[in-house]
DNA sequence: CTTACCGTAGTTACCGGTTTCTACATGTGC
DNA sequence: GCACATGTAGAAACCGGTAACTACGGTAAG
């Protein structure tokens, strides 16, 4: 004696069950589905009932499959714990449902590997559009294979978007939402710099081999605010680390063991400020008293670290949006530099005449 | 004289080009792909080779539709940048990955509605599981609706993962991925108590109307730590709130306006507990010297503000990690609660004799 | 020498909506 | 009363990959 299945294997409903119950021909239900074609409304009301009746779920996959848009954005970002990705997300996910899209997400930690296997997926999956959020790497097997894929997805009537990431190059069709990471930098050093520091320690950023977009412009900025004061930077003083609140308190307390001399720190981001600050409070050096601190991204937490953390704010909702909206909307501009600017509170001030750190 | 389209428009490839190229059918290709049958070595190197000569892209919908799994999962979440939340999409992520599944986010801004919706558009998109973060509704309606999506994802094959959020109901075919809610708040409550603190606020959940399944639970700890203790519980201390830093600075705004009396403060969320320290920041009432403050989610921030925050630490990552693991194995449990702690540091104290606040 | 079987590859139908293209009532104009 | 537009509905093919079934050369067993 056998005991049937439980839960009924999978009795799925489709357009004939629906059109059979109804009385019509499959046609009609799709037509009815679609709206875009005229049924009576007599025939319409029958549909809809047996659709109610089945519980008739339409599957995306068939639609896709003869033709329709997937109706999905993908984005892929390092990580979904970062405070400021995360908000760029949000500005994509918000964009992406106003304009009647799914989004997807894949993290990559950073991997440039990892990110180029993640945008094979989303051609296999046929996304209409692939954001890809965060600095990019300077690989130049990275760059050739990005834009082989930049050109694949604009055959297939997708797109491939560098949110926060400069250009690939001149002729491959990319969608390109950049904020002036540059620019940002430049201001923020320049605004140390006036208030008196001489020797700012700028960690978390390095322009040495294949580090990130957004590390190399960040020092780039650094650099071109030193030349505009005619101050000679000291080499030594530009910390390669990762973008974590562990980087940049290890670092720190590695500066600080070293006996390094530096009246601010310039955190590559807030996260890393949070750890700089950590590490300074915890060998008794005072902020913004003894030593000034600034950082990037203004992420919501720098308004509540004691002091108020001075940062570059970066409009990444807005960063998530426009990428979304140009990416969809061809009719735009496909090249967009959003801007940056100076958040001040409490972390920075002129630092002691003859201060030894 | 007409102009060619310079983006050659969509040339698709298919198994079938790819076949024609190597001289073989299209089911070979298949094989070769999927491996799951003997091709000969030498015709295998020939398939391989077409398919790279003509950048074949496998179509996912075209094999989801013939029967196979959509290799994807869908969380479903209130705000992607909620820093508790963010930890368990994490958590989500990583696991999906790890079990070669993508992932799909939405986000419903604690509108049951739209969670609806979204779980609808799920299951449309036919995802190897669904899967909700967060507190639930529990309105009734809400509750017999998502019942009967269970049922339904559990006919097609899929899975509904609750995750953070107590069952629907006994005979719901769910999987469910809890956190001991009321006993972290009834464990911070005594805590707090056994500090000698007797007018505690509790501020951001309610047990009033529809609220979620979070907030009641929090106030049943809070209420059921009182009744332990042998206290009576000042039910106007209990006041409902929004989950975020705004709703927290308000509130305590309000609360010190209107001259209510406490030595402490539990506030629903970390988020909720940093809106809550800068509003008595200030008012110039210190933490933890005048007024007592804790949180609940122990968010990474939480070790940053001044003073360290004493909070209730959830495994975010784990939840997640959990949720796909067990949607996706169903040999495992489909029930688990996960436990809770509180983690001291420092901004609880025993509250000062004839305190006014 | 025939039968059986193995390894490999091809044929064909199917998954579930959509999209032509066709069909057939009605109604309209001459 | 005939030609023709209009409104509505159906039949069949198609999207691209896969599974079930068939086929065939070659070797091993009887």
């Amino acid at each position: 004696m056998t005991i049937t299945g439980e839960s009924g294997d999978d009795e799925r409903v489709t357009v004939r069950d629906v059109a059979a119950r109804a009385g019509v021909s499959a046609t009609t239900v799709s037509r009815v589905i679609k709206g875009d074609y005229p049924v009576a409304q007599a025939t319409r009301t029958r549909v809809l009932r047996a659709m109610r009746e089945l519980d008739y779920v339409l599957n995306v996959h068939a639609r896709a499959l003869s033709g329709a848009s997937t109706k999905m954005v993908a984005f892929v970002l390092d990580d979904v714990t970062g405070p400021s990705f995360a908000y760029v997300a949000k500005g994509v996910e918000q964009q992406a449902t106003a304009e009647g899209r799914l989004c997807m997400v894949c993290t990559t930690h950073g991997d440039p590997a990892r990110e180029l296997a993640v945008v094979e997926a989303m051609r296999e999956q046929r996304a209409d559009a692939v954001i890809l959020v965060g600095g990019g790497s300077l690989d130049d097997t990275y760059r050739e294979r990005m834009t082989h894929f930049a050109h694949a997805l604009d055959k297939a009537g997708s797109r491939l978007v560098l949110c926060g990431r400069p250009p690939l190059g001149d002729n491959v069709p990319t969608t390109v939402v950049e904020y002036d990471n540059e620019g940002g930098a430049y201001a923020m050093t320049s605004h140390l710099l006036s208030q008196g520091h001489r020797r700012i320690v700028l960690l978390g950023a390095d322009w040495q081999g294949d580090t990130s977009t957004t590390k190399r412009d960040r020092v780039y900025g650094y650099v071109r605010a030193h030349e505009s004061f005619g101050i000679t930077y000291a080499p030594d003083l530009i910390i390669p680390a990762g973008f974590g609140r562990a980087d940049g308190y290890e670092q720190t307390r590695r500066l600080i063991a070293r006996g390094a001399v530096f009246t601010a720190v310039f955190a590559a981001t807030d996260m890393v400020a949070i750890g700089v600050l950590a590490a300074l409070r915890e060998a008794g050096i005072r902020v913004p008293e003894d030593v000034s601190l600034a950082g990037y991204d203004d992420i919501p937490f720098a308004a509540d670290l004691e002091p108020g953390l001075t940062t570059v704010r970066i409009p990444t909702e807005e960063l998530g949006r426009t990428a979304v909206r140009l990416a969809l909307n061809r009719g735009e501009p496909q090249h967009v530099v959003l801007g940056t600017h100076i958040v001040v509170r409490d972390s920075v001030r002129p630092p002691i005449r003859n201060q030894v750190s």
